[in-house]
DNA sequence: TTCATATTCAACCATTTGGTTGACGATTGG
DNA sequence: CCAATCGTCAACCAAATGGTTGAATATGAA
């Protein structure tokens, strides 16, 4: 089973789409002018756009014949919870850290 | 090519080795005792095991018959940084998070 | 020495990824 | 209408993943 945070893990790990993600920030793109600065071919991007949009890290809106990537960074919340919180236990001393929760919590 | 935030992240996007972690927030463990609450082999878990090595998450120690599984938490850095980037999504307020805690644990 | 435990290796399988090329469908400008 | 542009689809390829089972390797214990 692949859940919401593999995906966006999974769409984070390749260094074509974060920059791409970079790009966006500035503002929304057409699909050529995304891949125009890489040196692959428009079929690879559109395919790292799917995985972009699948991951919801981006929307995809055709308007005529061009169609427009927005960056959705509302997406990638829930790995930046992951990923920190994680950061907040570790530095946290487990031990005083489950001690303090039975304190508080158990009984 | 990959590089190493391509291979923290890729690690980070499996849910079993993302348990793995939090797991040995806890304490070191050994290979045996990191696979027992998974319903998969142990193979399966050795595999999971060398991609967090791989990617500096985890280091392995043998002594003895007995490998034991560190946690290796500065390997996450470079990815809460590129993370941290996208600021917009700083709305959830880890600041007061750890004042908090500093206020109950510290002294 | 012999048996059991701890862990990896090897071979296999299905799926995904990251790339290619070439054809195709949609849209727009002349 | 015709040609160019925008973008995806289809088929292909090589490599990596995530899993399996069964054999092999180390080490410890009896």
């Amino acid at each position: 089973m692949s859940t919401a945070l593999d995906t966006t893990f999974a769409a984070l790990a390749d260094n074509t789409r974060r920059t791409i993600l970079t790009m966006l920030l500035e503002d929304d793109m057409a699909v050529t002018d995304v891949a125009e600065p890489f040196d692959i071919s428009l079929a690879a991007i559109s395919k790292h756009l799917s995985i972009l949009t699948r991951a919801g890290l981006i929307s995809q809106e055709k308007r005529g014949r061009v169609k427009w990537c927005k960056l959705e960074p509302e997406a990638m919340r829930e790995a930046i919870v992951w990923i920190e919180s994680f950061g907040q236990l570790e530095a946290l001393n487990f031990d005083a850290f489950e001690q303090f929760l039975d304190k508080e919590l158990g009984g």
